[in-house]
DNA sequence: GTATGTGAAGACCTTCACAGCG
DNA sequence: CGCTGTGAAGGTCTTCACATAC
């Protein structure tokens, strides 16, 4: 049963989850309200997401923040870790390999690869790049969850495919093309240009 | 024809440009089934965005290439340059600064910056990061189109502050947070924990 | 014959407005 | 009283199906 819960309120269920971290520890309550405000959506929109959740805000008061926390981890899988891994060791691969926002929502990069040999074998925040030839034996042993794909859109392709092969069922993909994978596949697209370029339609006289 | 388009088919009509670059060089023209394969949707739907922009497609045989290259190109404001400047050079900040993708599409890193006094004076792809007590006065003097917020999420609200007083219109922000801006600054989120946590939705149960 | 352009239908999403509960 | 939860209304977006044009 695909999507009991709205494409469109999963989007949104990880800013609620980051929007109530940043809430004061003091506070312990939040009303739809305060969180649209934050969240810069409508506040309508806010309880009807939630709804779906099951959720259990109090009226005249609102919702309690732990409860609401614990009840958007839930759904979005976040109780358990994942480990990911990452493909395509350039510039911004290196930036990802070291990020540490991931770590705090149980995000946790547990494989480098390149194609390139004079990679192999070097040293990426205490990880080693390894050999794309042992990407299917690594995935499986490591039980890699997700799977970036951070190389040039050449060989975005060729690496998804790689990916699907070894059973991996979620890929991100910062190369600048789309990828062409089977229905028990997903893939979330982030692709700067495309950003840019969106932002400059709505520069123009058509987009303002 | 002309007027506006909605932000559903701005989004894609980016990736349909990068579709038509894709396409061999001795291909002179492109049917709407052809195209929408290659972008992953469905090719009413490239009929229908496509019609937004007075397009002139000839029946029985398809687009041409290099007229709706153009026309898409126009349409999102690319005939000219943009000059981009980019906020916090960390691993993300680095790595954007240096990122090749840009230059293509006629976008132009032309300011770096950082609040680390450490950092400023060093040099970065051929750019020196500079002070962002210089913000305002650098964003004028280089008609800085776009701003990129790479900071932390506590320093991004700061920053986008800056954008806008500075004067600028456009922000692409990847620090974890959501931006108040006025409603005259376009602000695109590239947010890459919340993409990770909306794979692991479509991991539960519930999402499959 | 082939592929576009588009009205109409339907699916999806957002917002309103208010009943209902604490 | 204040705030949630939700039916209903109103938009927006996608898909279908076919008249239309080459």
């Amino acid at each position: 049963m695909k999507g009991s819960i709205p494409a469109a309120t999963v989007a949104r269920l990880p800013i609620y989850l980051r929007c109530l971290g940043d809430l004061p520890r003091s506070q312990s309550t939040c009303s739809s309200e305060e969180l649209a405000a934050i969240a810069g959506v409508n506040s309508a929109q806010v309880r009807k997401d939630l709804s779906f959740l099951g959720s259990q805000g109090v009226r005249g008061v609102g919702y309690s923040v732990v409860d609401l926390g614990r009840e958007l981890r839930a759904a979005l899988g976040l109780t358990k870790g994942y480990a990911v891994a990452i493909v395509g060791i350039g510039n911004l691969g290196r930036a990802l390999s070291n990020y540490d926002g991931f770590a705090g929502w149980g995000f946790d990069v547990v494989a480098l690869f390149d194609a390139d040999p004079s990679k192999v074998g070097t040293t990426i925040g205490g990880l080693e790049v390894e050999s794309m030839d042992d990407l299917e034996r690594i995935v499986k042993e490591r039980d890699v969850a997700i799977g970036i794909v951070a190389t040039p859109a050449e060989s975005a392709q060729y690496v998804a495919d790689r990916f699907t092969s070894a059973g991996l069922r979620s890929i991100l993909n910062f190369a600048p093309t789309v990828l062409q994978v089977p229905d028990s596949v997903a893939v979330r697209r982030v692709d700067l240009s495309t950003e840019l370029q969106i932002l400059t339609f709505y520069m123009t006289d058509a987009g303002a």
